[in-house]
DNA sequence: TCTGGGGTCCTAGGACCC
DNA sequence: TCTGGGGTCCTAGGACCC
């Protein structure tokens, strides 16, 4: 059997289980932007029932914030996968739990023996109730034989009070539970196929079960053909995660639109930077670099523009300067004047491990290994003194001189898992 | 004024080959 | 020049996830 575990609301659960005073009072957990904040990731309950939404930009909804005094906290990402290899570790003492993922910062899925409907949800209780012991974190769980349908036995955990959390769907269970779930709301299923379902008269997941195969795979191939198969109680589905990452990603919505090419390839050349130092952080290198710029899409008034390129490195690297060169090739072949952009972002892939690079015939070896010192000593002052202390010319640009927006109030950052100035105190 | 960031997988179609 | 039939490889973009 299948076990799915998801945490509620795990951001704000996160800074709810380090601040115990806000347990039952409204707190939102926002990205933080000089402008006045970016947008809503998660909230807890008694914020959601204010009528807020994960999703919704800040200043939309900043007089309901102010009105009800919502605590609103910055993501801290670190933070967050910190507590969740927490609970992956109290997870793990636990007895029965085989094949044991880490899905997602916030869900995990596990094996467990077969047993019957109370046994499931007796050992369960245990489970969850050793992980809201041990971290903080309120979590629900859902049973069933595949993982798209213990998705669903979580929907309803999650839902209905009466479960207490845990739901368990066998067998006999499925029709009835299928034809309660939106098919908008199935695993799988995103915003662009479930009009299209809606058009060919699937609402609910049973509806889309119930199809052919033939029909499904016409329409929605591969993928499509997955979910089918795992609604009908056949696994189809692999959750296992490659060993390494296949790309690193850095990218930023800029507070102002700019149309400046100097203000840009100093983005660029930020971003590159903290990408190549998560890839070395990794021990990996990288073999091609893609960068991309995108317009303001939300103001369809000015003219739109986006592009992307990608340049291929002679010899995997993670050397900063290798990358900052390549992406500036890459950033000068898609640089357009005249237009106001609003974001940009650099993308490495082509990822192996750095203990397999392949030498290239027309750089020495002592250029390899100078290079490799230099990363290794910027990395090691920067991580003691803090980040860009030692940087590259590229990075350097003016800062356009705006007036600050009228913010509403974040909480402080605070890095209780990390940083010992932050740790908290146990009475 | 202000609208996130970081990922994976699949496939159609272009560009080649004989 | 055009025509067919059989392939492979690559990549941009779409769709999905959290």
């Amino acid at each position: 059997m299948i076990l799915h575990i998801d945490c509620n609301s795990f951001y704000a659960s996160c800074e709810v289980s380090l601040r115990p005073e806000l347990k039952g009072k409204p707190v939102v957990v926002a990205n933080y932007n000089e402008a006045g904040g970016g947008i809503i990731l998660a909230l807890t309950k008694e914020a959601k029932a204010l009528g807020l939404k994960r999703g919704n930009p800040v200043f939309q909804v900043r007089d309901v914030l102010e009105k009800n005094g919502v605590v609103v906290f910055p993501a801290n990402l670190q933070k967050y996968v910190d507590i969740s290899k927490r609970i992956m570790q109290v997870v793990q003492e636990q007895e029965m739990v085989q094949a044991f993922h880490r899905y997602s910062v916030d869900e995990f899925f596990a094996e467990i023996p077969e047993m019957n409907k109370q046994e499931a949800i007796d050992y369960v209780a245990t489970l969850k109730e050793a992980i809201e012991h041990g971290t903080g974190i309120p979590v629900s769980c859902g049973i069933s034989v595949t993982y798209t349908l213990a998705k669903v036995a979580t929907w309803y955990a999650k839902r209905f009070a009466g479960y207490k959390g845990i739901c368990v769907l066998q067998p006999a269970d499925i029709e009835k539970a299928l034809r309660g779930v939106p098919i908008a709301d199935v695993w799988g299923v995103g915003y662009r196929s479930a009009p299209k379902m809606g058009r060919m008269g699937i609402k609910t997941a049973w509806d889309y079960s119930q199809k052919p195969q033939a029909f499904i795979q016409k329409s929605f191939r591969l993928p499509g053909v997955r979910t089918w198969m795992e609604l009908r109680g056949q696994q189809a589905v692999d959750i296992t995660t490659p060993p390494k990452q296949q790309s690193i990603m850095h990218s930023r919505t800029f507070t102002y639109m700019t149309d400046s090419r100097e203000t840009l390839a100093a983005y660029i050349a930020n971003y590159t930077v903290a990408a190549a130092r998560k890839l070395r952080d990794q021990h990996s290198v990288c073999r091609s670099v893609t960068v991309f710029v995108n317009t303001n899409r939300h103001r369809l008034d000015l003219p739109q523009y986006s592009n992307t390129a990608t340049v291929r490195l002679a010899n995997a690297t993670a050397g900063t300067t290798e990358l900052v060169n390549a992406a500036q090739q890459a950033f000068d072949s898609i640089f357009r004047e005249h237009y106001q952009y609003k974001r940009a972002g650099v993308v490495l892939s082509e990822i192996a491990d750095d203990s397999a690079v392949e030498q290239d015939l027309f750089v020495s070896t002592r250029d390899v290994e100078r290079q490799r010192r230099l990363m290794e000593a910027t990395d090691s002052i920067n991580t003691r003194y803090g980040m860009d202390k030692v940087r590259l010319a590229a990075q350097e640009y003016r800062h356009e001189n705006r007036e600050p927006a009228d913010q509403i109030r974040f909480e402080p950052l605070r890095n209780e898992t990390t940083n010992i100035d932050d740790i908290i105190t146990v009475r």
